[in-house]
DNA sequence: TCTAAGATGGCA
DNA sequence: GCCATCTTAGAA
């Protein structure tokens, strides 16, 4: 039977259940759906991550399991959602087996379509609406309460598999922002995508 | 209890 | 380069 009619190929947990340095780059490409309380639907590719897990000095859990860090000893298809600089939301996904922390940064999102709510100064600017990681939780309205959520269709957010035939062009460097494990080269982003948050 | 630092981003 | 803003982890 022919299907001209691609159904959304959704992202299983099983898929999530490996090293987050392996996901990372996978995830590259894939659509983030959010759906709000409305019904209405906001889609977006990412086009950038980072990858933390364990023996990672940047890795929240690399001391202890905490409060904040429990999620990332989750089962791999949550959400690991944080509060920064006492001021933004950053997502991640988390990967790996049960009791690993690891999880998928997401740094970086293409809008499918600029949301009514937000007002881009210029045009030129409607383009990094979700430019970073605490861009893209402001523009997707994901706060703590995302936290340790399932990532899966009729929640509020869930992932989407980049088409087989898109292979994207990845670039490899070093994470940003961090003062602990400056040097490890774990972070990923679409080669002359104007929507990554730094070159 | 107290405190310094933090996976940021906007503006001068 | 500076700074807003506040939770959290780690020290005392």
């Amino acid at each position: 039977m022919m299907n001209f009619h691609r159904t959304a190929q959704i992202v299983e947990p099983n898929w999530l259940a490996r090293p987050s340095t392996e996901v990372s780059p996978d995830l590259v490409g894939c659509i983030l759906v959010r759906q709000f309380g409305d019904g209405s639907q906001l889609r977006s590719m990412i086009v950038e991550t980072e990858a933390y897990g364990p023996e990672d000095p940047a890795c929240h859990a690399y001391r202890r399991r905490t409060p904040r860090n429990e999620a990332m000893f989750g089962s791999a298809g949550r959400t690991y959602v944080y509060l920064i600089y006492g001021l933004y939301y950053c997502l991640n996904v988390v990967t790996d087996l049960d009791d690993v922390p690891s999880a998928v940064l997401i740094r970086a999102l293409q809008l499918e379509s600029v949301p009514s709510w937000v007002t881009p100064p210029t045009p030129a600017k409607s383009a990094r609406l979700a430019a970073g990681p605490g861009k893209l939780c402001n523009v997707l309205q994901i706060d703590r309460s995302f936290n340790a959520q399932v990532l899966a269709p009729c929640q509020p957010l869930w992932l989407e598999h980049r088409p087989p035939d898109f292979v994207p062009d990845l670039v490899q460097t070093t994470r940003i922002g961090l003062t602990k494990g400056a040097d490890l080269p774990w972070r990923w982003y679409l080669n002359n995508c104007p929507a990554v948050s730094k070159l």
